[in-house]
DNA sequence: AATGCAACTTGAACTAGATTAAGAAATCAG
DNA sequence: CTGATTTCTTAATCTAGTTCAAGTTGCATT
């Protein structure tokens, strides 16, 4: 089964597709954007805010957090996507979160209690980010104090999503988490290969490949 | 296997064990105590927050929200166990969270859309909680802002213990994620019916009685 | 203490998904 | 364009976990 037979494309056009970088303050729009959802804030409060971000670019494969590596940042991916995975003894990779266009992404674990990381953050497909010092956040919580509420409000709907998942993993079948995921995620389903959406989905790239070929037969 | 054989009570004694309810006072000393791991409030601030507290004692098998209920409330368990379920379309129950002594606990979903709620909340074993109004929260947001700062740490705490979670389901065998489960709650364990802990490790009570016994003779 | 109900255990049969191997198709680099 | 590499598919075999049935044990009620 083709992946690209029956689905459209639904989500708006990738930047790199008309092959016109946004410029820098495009990218700082987009940021500003999504954190316009919760709070509002005044020009000198962006302003401060741009001010400590640190924009990268990633080349496919290339490693924003190591294992073992205590993570001192938060990253918002302005365009590609990451994985936040983990590998178990067999050394095995186990994908816990994707994180593509417009998300905030961390080892949250790591960046709180300041410890080696367990878990590897890279880039699955050429991706620039916007990239948060833990410091630079303290400090701006203390300047700007609606951050807490921005972040809270993010946090909840992360725990919501997560949630669904941790329902979805322990209680419905392979087939109906794959359905799901190609409705809920359209735009990873699009760029990503198949066996790191089926590393998410908890299942081997072999059995993804059955479901999606009993799927195409009916 | 008996489940009380080698394993020791490690965390303090039930208040209903010595049969000696805990007064007014010292249940809004709990929940205060909670609070102040992240935040200081003064007097009047925690009077303010009090005033919003309503007190509920719960049966065991008793209901706080129903499938198809929009959910106001979230709830601090002073102590017992709540569970947060879902039924799947076969009728079968999935404990997607337990909410034991200390923990706050909703329907996230349901409580920020305020759309009638897919899971179901309600108690294991005889439990006290503070019920909190939505409303009452977002004017407690209002009025001491400082529990934004409260509740992002509580959520950020949150997402790492299901980051953690999703992590181990999809990862390792059910019998590595029932000794993990043990070690982390052990609370729980002695409290809790088997065949509920079994719902949430995502195996069936026959299964893991076969991992207990399994267990048991190594 | 007796009875009924719920929880737990056990074994056999079954299934969803994993593993292994091999080949095809797609993508990438030069 | 070509060769190398990666991704994907397919089939056979294996295994973790489910289901079902039945019996045992623990708990609650009278």
């Amino acid at each position: 089964m083709k992946r690209n037979q029956a689905i459209v494309l639904i989500s708006p056009v990738s930047y790199q597709h008309i092959n016109l970088s946004l410029t820098k303050f495009m990218k700082e729009e987009t940021i500003l954007k999504n954190i316009a959802r919760f709070i509002t804030l005044d020009e000198l409060e962006k302003q401060d805010f741009i001010s400590i971000l640190h924009y990268k670019k990633l080349d496919k494969g290339q490693v924003l957090l190591y294992f073992g590596e205590t993570a001192k940042n938060q990253y918002y991916v302005i365009e590609g996507c990451l994985r936040n995975f983990s590998i178990d003894e067999n050394g095995k990779e186990h994908i816990i979160a994707f994180g593509p266009t417009d998300w905030w992404i961390s080892d949250l674990y790591s960046y709180l209690t300041e410890t080696p990381a367990k878990h590897i953050l890279d880039a699955l497909i050429p991706t620039e980010v916007f990239e948060i010092r833990k410091k630079d956040m303290e400090e701006i919580y203390e300047r700007i104090p609606k951050f807490e509420r921005f972040f809270r409000i993010l946090f909840q709907n992360a725990i919501v999503a997560q949630t669904r998942r941790i329902d979805q993993t322990i209680s419905i079948p392979a087939e109906e988490r794959y359905k799901v995921f190609i409705k809920k995620y359209p735009g990873i389903f699009q760029q990503i290969p198949l066996k790191y959406i089926a590393s998410y989905l908890g299942i081997s790239p072999e059995f993804l490949s059955k479901i999606r070929n009993k799927i195409a037969r009916t």
